[in-house]
DNA sequence: TTGAAAGCGTTACCAT
DNA sequence: ATGGTAACGCTTTCAA
């Protein structure tokens, strides 16, 4: 049986509430009784029992963690700020996968609840209505997190994609490009995905001899874009260039192009989203929007601490600042 | 205020004793009153508050897992094999994330223990003797897992490193290959590494025509790998094939290769260790020795789940089949 | 088969 | 400033 607080308070002559107050920094302690207590406590290794604390406080130090899948490196990116802030603030990360599983998401947000987490936070492709109706029912402060779909109404942390894909279209642009092509899985829902396709629209609309491409895939994969690299063919020598709302249908597309001998840059310019790990490591290397996965996951986290300190936050929406990281895939025309 | 057993059992018209039986299944109950009580918990939605439950069970139902960085795809890999997995028996995983550092799993070794987890694995790359005395005195069920070192006497899981390598190299020189370098990050501790190096030269050994080349990098990185490009450079010409004890080396070597002009795999072969993600990825696909991360934490979680069932297992040291998965990057002499 | 009550290790209120 | 004690929500003896 490890060491509880009642040890301490025979130990050091003092009643539970004083060893209580002195862990807790809560009330006033006279400082001999204190330095006494302290001194026990570091004698015989004593640690404060979390479960107890937390039945009667009611509150856990658990951030609950809901994503999709942590195999995916930007997911993984997300987790580390989560954590890593998190741990500052002494909350700890308990981790649920759900693998976008609407039924398992829901059960998790059950658990969750019942192992009394201070906050959630939900990482996914997309936030179904049902589940985003469970989670406000608990009343426990949350954030959604994901690189896809956005949930009107709902606190989140992204940066901005209409801006960021203008930006990288006019940088196509200044390259010489004209026609340049737009693959991305837009779906009604996919929100993102639509701002980055209008953010393309948007800038090509100020050029007047510049042609609108647009190649739909209906998921954001390596193999999408692989596949998506066939109906982009039709249209070569035409077009000059392709901005993946993905950098995993760049990779994929690259990889496409590479294995039917056409060179990028050099016959086509490339460019991504994200900048996940892989985009510096492929040849050529992929110019990509570097969106900062671990700093959305630390504003969140930073979020749901300061709701539990009881200031409500003010936007729905955080934006953050993104990049355009120009690297081996583009090049002049 | 969330509903209690209390509140059931009043609804009931039962005790709370009743209830708890009803719950956890711990003792007879008559069913009719079973359904009644099933009734109520259905219909006002109750859950047991975990918290409670663990203050009196002293479980929590909590896998704490010490991790290095989930940044690295095979972290990521083996903490979804162990959370898939545990969430089977209704465990969850309380993540954290170490960066190496040593106070800090120390650190965590006393939180995962001040919150009752039920088991614990660390995924490092390395266990320090101190850390692993820390985890023994608390007598919670625990694995150690690495793709890098070995902790005698550890309970672990692993692939057979030895016999990995010992075929990966017989695979070249099956090839016709001779003058085959070994990249490893070989350090004394580091016992992996040299049971991959000793499985290259055992089966060098066997060829009177082979000749051994071993370069040793200061870690296991995408950086080191592709500077080892440097020293490999000197041999090249010489050396016709590389085997590197990572794929991480292996990648940053091929871009080395890559960004001098030589010619992967028609100038100089190269494997790697792992088959990580990016494996597949890159071009030319990576031949490589595929390492089962997510079953490795399956089996690590399984092992503690029987450890806490009372079933002591019985190996200290779990070996898992492992692949050679032949892709482009290596070719016949 | 069921219920009453003790107890898990804390915190927090109420006295003193 | 300090101590006593109820309460947190549950499990588990002990009796009935």
């Amino acid at each position: 049986m490890a060491v509880t607080i009642k040890d301490v308070a025979r130990l050091a002559e003092v009643s539970i509430s004083t060893v209580s107050r002195v862990i807790n920094d809560s009330k006033p302690v006279s400082p001999e009784v204190r330095k006494k207590v302290l001194k026990i406590i570091e004698e015989i290794g004593y640690k404060p029992n979390e479960i107890a604390r937390s039945l009667v406080t009611k509150k856990s130090f658990l951030i609950g963690v809901i994503i999709s899948d942590i195999g995916h490196s930007y997911v993984a990116e997300m987790v580390r700020g989560i954590e890593e802030i998190g741990k500052m603030y002494n909350y700890d990360i308990l981790l649920c996968s759900s693998y976008g599983d609407t039924i398992a998401q829901k059960k998790y947000i059950q658990l969750l609840n019942s192992k009394q987490v201070a906050g959630i936070v939900i990482i996914g492709e997309q936030l179904i209505k049902e589940v985003e109706a469970d989670i406000k029912t608990l009343e426990i402060p949350f954030v959604y997190l994901s690189r896809n779909s956005i949930s009107k109404g709902t606190p989140s942390v992204q940066v901005d994609n209409y801006e960021a894909s203008y930006e990288m279209t006019n940088y196509l642009l200044s390259l010489g490009h004209r026609n340049i092509a737009f693959i991305g899985d837009i779906k009604e829902e996919n929100t993102m995905e639509l701002q980055k396709l209008n953010g393309y629209k948007d800038a090509l609309y100020e050029y007047e001899d510049a042609k609108e491409n647009v190649i739909k895939v209906k998921d954001s994969s390596y193999e999408k874009g692989y596949n998506a690299g066939v109906e982009l063919l039709k249209k070569i020598g035409d077009v000059t260039a392709v901005i993946c709302s993905k950098d995993e249908i760049a990779v994929g597309l690259i990889n496409y192009l590479n294995d039917n001998n056409i060179v990028v840059p050099d016959d086509i310019s490339v460019t991504g989203f994200g900048d996940y790990k892989i985009a510096s490591l492929i040849r050529p290397k992929l110019t990509t929007i570097k969106e900062p996965f671990y700093d959305i996951g630390a504003v969140a986290i930073r979020r749901i601490i300061k709701e539990i300190k009881g200031e409500k936050s003010q936007d729905e929406i955080i934006k953050l600042p993104f990049q355009i990281q120009k690297r081996g895939s583009c090049k002049k025309l």
